[in-house]
DNA sequence: TCAAAAGTGTTATGAGTACACCCATGG
DNA sequence: CCATGGGTGTACTCATAACACTTTTGA
């Protein structure tokens, strides 16, 4: 009995499956976190609402394949982007039985408006407002939020979504937009430049105000080292789930 | 242009694939963390150590295999058993390209001893004599023990690998040989005791000692809707990672 | 009686939280 | 000059960490 012949017993009689990647990709506008999804223009399920998706290829990890398609429908690479979940169950795709593989990607919504296509139709939608959606994409997307919420509360991740200069009220508008909670101001800007994850520019943001707000970036360095160690930027996180 | 023609376009070309689920199963006998791992006796790759494992079938969901699969080799159903990572490097499966959703199981080490099958040649391992594995099994080890490890410390789930009565000695241990630490006993007890979680008994184990030590079970409610909380019951948490 | 493990209390430190006023500027 | 948003300091509370002795009992 040799591998060949074995492999016919064992692995020849099982199913194949199509494996699917489908991309949660949040992004904030300044006021509100929004969820990139696309309107499909093709049969099947013609005008549905959907995750940005695709097969995996031949050739390719799921991860790649995850990469290849959020750059597909934003143009970019490079960004934060996690696996979540598997969703395995027979009937979640009408079509046909699909395993998909749900990643969440965080990026710069600006980055994205500069490289926008259209092809797919795209559009952006606040978390809640997102239309009824296909298959079962919206409890991806709400299994997304919820990982992202616990995550970053702990691990400050959400600077992913900020571009590369960023002011303290911005960012706090993002968490208090996030946490849907309103943070102590002085709490929240000592807490952050404790971490020595900013470094503040000599260049303000005149545009929310007459003062203006200092820009910080990100140290990258310290950012790098620093994403799996906990860091509570979020007050009572302990009390948040 | 109808719907099984589209499927034709866009669904049939694609690739399908081998989907597998790998159990990742932990268990502590009292004095060290430890996996099972099984010996194939068959070919393919006879005489190697793996993870248990199995492809999903056409009609049962990746969770619905994993409890299969947990089943199969302990005989036991109903315990801990989380879905931690999709495996999908084309070139993981050396026979096939096989896509692995690998889960993790934490069992109370004593009950599978009671129904063990040795059709698999299944043994514990300590986690630092895990010996050489199949494909990529010892990265999903590695992942699974530093997520567990991660989750651990903010979540009660270790009173999973306990039987239903332990003592707050036997506790200690596991969390010392989890972290490989050495924890202050009263600061540990103390945290435990006002998490609510346990009940005393009135019940002591002499194994341990001449004096004895109380037995106590878990407050099953409490534990349920604390599972989502944090609660640090590991020293220096937040230094950990 | 003694060895071996179980059980328990106090103090100190530091992180988190609550809270209110001054600053800078453009209109 | 004033309205608007930006920026900062202090006191309190509570959770965590450090630390050592007494109790029980079988051999």
């Amino acid at each position: 009995m040799h591998g060949k012949m074995t492999k016919l017993n064992k692995y020849a009689r099982q199913t194949r499956l199509l494996v699917a990647v489908d991309c949660i990709i949040f992004g904030f506008d300044g006021t509100q976190l929004k969820i990139l999804l696309i309107k499909r223009v093709l049969q099947p399920l013609k005008g549905n609402w959907s995750l940005m998706g695709g097969f995996i290829g031949s050739a390719e990890s799921a991860d790649e394949a995850a990469e290849r398609i959020l750059k597909k429908l934003t143009g970019l690479s490079g960004v934060y982007l996690e696996q979540m979940h598997c969703f395995g169950d027979p009937k979640r795709d009408t079509i046909e039985r699909t395993i998909s593989v749900a990643y969440f990607a965080l990026i710069d919504i600006h980055k994205y408006k500069e490289q926008i296509s259209h092809e797919y139709h795209a559009e952006w939608f606040a978390l809640n407002e997102i239309p009824k959606l296909l298959f079962d994409h919206a409890s991806m997307i709400e299994m997304g939020r919820k990982k992202l919420q616990y995550k970053a509360a702990l691990h400050p991740i959400l600077f992913e979504l900020l571009p590369a200069k960023f002011t303290l009220p911005q960012l706090l508008i993002l968490y208090e937009a996030f946490y849907d909670a309103s943070i102590d101001k002085r709490n929240f800007t000592r807490k952050v430049q404790t971490t020595g994850l900013l470094v503040k520019l000599n260049e303000k943001d005149k545009d929310g105000s007459k003062k203006g707000a200092f820009y910080y970036k990100l140290n990258r360095v310290n950012y790098r080292s620093n994403l799996q160690a906990f860091l509570y930027i979020v007050p009572n996180a302990h009390k948040l789930f």
